[in-house]
DNA sequence: CGTACATATACTCACAATGAGCATAAGCTG
DNA sequence: CAGCTTATGCTCATTGTGAGTATATGTACG
């Protein structure tokens, strides 16, 4: 059965780092295969895709072996912190989409890598992750963006539903997905909030994906899109580190040894997207026995000079699930 | 490159039903390709398999619709609620091993099923999934078996280490997975302690995995085997659910549709092998919004009658992780 | 030198959630 | 009716959370 159609596996990253107050990506320019610049707007054409590697299946002995490999060829990066993310086996990716040969089933992987070491690949890069989806960061409050054009969408979407349950359910969907009416926003529901807007048509994958009849218009679309299903892959990788840092120490691997507490809150700020209550979460993590202060002094701050801490690995044996502390969360005891 | 070595995916899915007390899984009598008795014990050989099924990729369109296609065809279980576990690629997985042609990459999927109809097929057959883990169930506090025959058991692998540095980290991880010497036990490690145990040699599979020299002797090993590496995708499956009951309703998928909340904390109980707290549990999931009252009466309760409740869907948006309230787990409110 | 400013750090307080137990209600059996 | 079983209601100490006030210790600049 099938022996006709061959499988290739991809191996896909989602790679992280934070930079100040920065969440970054590591995007590759795609080599397009087709010529460039046939009409569109090239930019969004030659689209950023994820680093991507293929399995060797006679010669990798395993997937996260082959994935660690080709990153270290491709990016010249060492990742430390690896986790698997998902299987994406669609047929409609595109690429494989119209009777292509071979069928295409990605992994995806988050990796964590602590500096930022400039990828030296020249087609590698990284790229701020709320380029790609604006609509997550809530550090200065709810973007503009929800309000003037996402949420009138959906109210759109909500109400062109052809029957009153369809209707209901899709007000439903809408308001948990972006913390309208009543429900809270939920940081982790990247991609929820991602497929939805792919669903009404917010971004320009959606557009693409549609057929080439209609022109994708730049101007109504949302963030900066990605060949493939790449951001779908991101805004799963996004939305499973934001749930981890809940509930495992993971926001250290992406911090140098040792930090002020005020450095390590921002780096959750960026990944989480929303401001935190500062003298809380010192003592959050402080208490939790998550760092411990190391003597010395960081005098760099601009006020007065704060203690540099570092993480307790114990703290991995002495608690149930030690994340940072979000609020919304109870830091399980 | 590797054009020569195909690539075969399989789909894998452990099945979930819970009847009354006991947390079942659906498993497969194995049909050996060689022939059976050549030795050892036959019940080994002849191990369970999780259910499985090929993708088809050329008439296949998505993993999930395959899984629930041959799920459907070769059980005759119709599943509700399926997630995608995880994708096991190592090329050692037996069957695989020693220059097999094709290169198998298996994922992975937790399916949960309301009812328990038996199964049609001769070959599938639900079993207790505590028969596979028998070290994971403390209803009735910790089982003797880790006092009398894991602890000594890791006490020695620990005290085997070459250096001091290695009987360090496998002191700390012997007593993080297994809530030894001032850790917390977490139901939620069952991968973590089924990996330990191979490693240690405590399982069949271990030995087994560690070439034929050694004979597997039943009485040293423990729990239920499976084929391959399915025990370990059992583990990761069994994982994930007790993880998922924490913030996501999950468990109404494996109730009927009215329930007393003694039936209700039971199956919570069966599937995180630990007893809780009656009247708290039934604050919690009362004052959570996560149940409600229908006006009925069961009166099969032995005592006094017990109201019937039903799910309250309206708490998805409500709440921010609406699971059930375990023990040293805050409800995220 | 001193004042404004910025950041770090300490402490308080109201409130909600948790863990444990006691008390009462409402069926059954004999 | 007594005694058993299970359901259900309520209390209470403890802990964790969210928010705010106060103080310490640097730098920049007049």
């Amino acid at each position: 059965m099938g022996e006709e159609t061959p499988v290739v596996v991809g191996l896909n990253a989602v790679i992280v780092a934070v930079t100040r107050e920065s969440p970054r990506i590591l995007t590759i320019t795609a080599s397009r295969r087709g010529p460039a610049g046939s009409g569109r707007d090239p930019t969004w054409v030659d689209g950023d895709v994820l680093p991507y590697g293929p399995l060797d299946p006679a010669a990798d002995r395993t997937l996260e072996l082959a994935l660690r490999g080709w990153v270290a060829e491709q990016t010249g990066l060492e990742v430390g912190y690896v986790e698997q993310l998902y299987t994406f086996g669609d047929r409609e990716r595109e690429g494989t989409r119209a009777g292509g040969v071979p069928r295409v089933i990605s992994v995806a992987y988050l990796a964590l890598v602590r500096e930022k070491p400039p990828p030296d690949t020249s087609r590698a890069r990284w790229r701020d992750w709320y380029t790609f989806f604006p609509w997550e960061d809530r550090r200065n409050g709810p973007p503009k963006l929800v309000a003037e054009t996402i949420r009138p969408a959906l109210e759109a979407w909500v109400s062109e539903a052809p029957a009153a349950l369809a209707r209901r359910e899709r007000l439903e969907r809408a308001g948990i997905a972006f913390g309208l009416s009543g429900s809270a926003w939920d940081p982790d529901r990247v991609l929820e909030r991602y497929e939805l807007l792919y669903e009404v048509g917010l971004v320009w994958e959606s557009v693409r994906d549609r057929g080439r009849s209609e022109t994708p218009d730049r101007a109504t679309v949302l963030g900066r899109p990605m060949n493939a299903d790449h951001r779908r892959i991101l805004a799963t990788g996004l939305g499973r580190l934001r749930g981890k840092l809940r509930y495992r120490p993971v926001v250290f691997e992406l911090l140098p040894p040792s930090f002020t507490l005020t450095q390590l809150q921002r780096v959750v700020e960026a990944l989480v997207g929303i401001r935190l209550h500062k003298q809380n979460f010192r003592r959050l993590v402080g208490r939790g026995g998550l760092v411990e202060g190391t003597g010395e002094i960081d005098a760099d701050t601009g006020g007065r000079p704060a203690e540099l801490y570092r993480f307790r690995r114990e703290v991995l044996r002495e608690r149930r699930a030690p994340g940072v502390g979000l609020p919304g969360v109870a830091a399980r005891s």
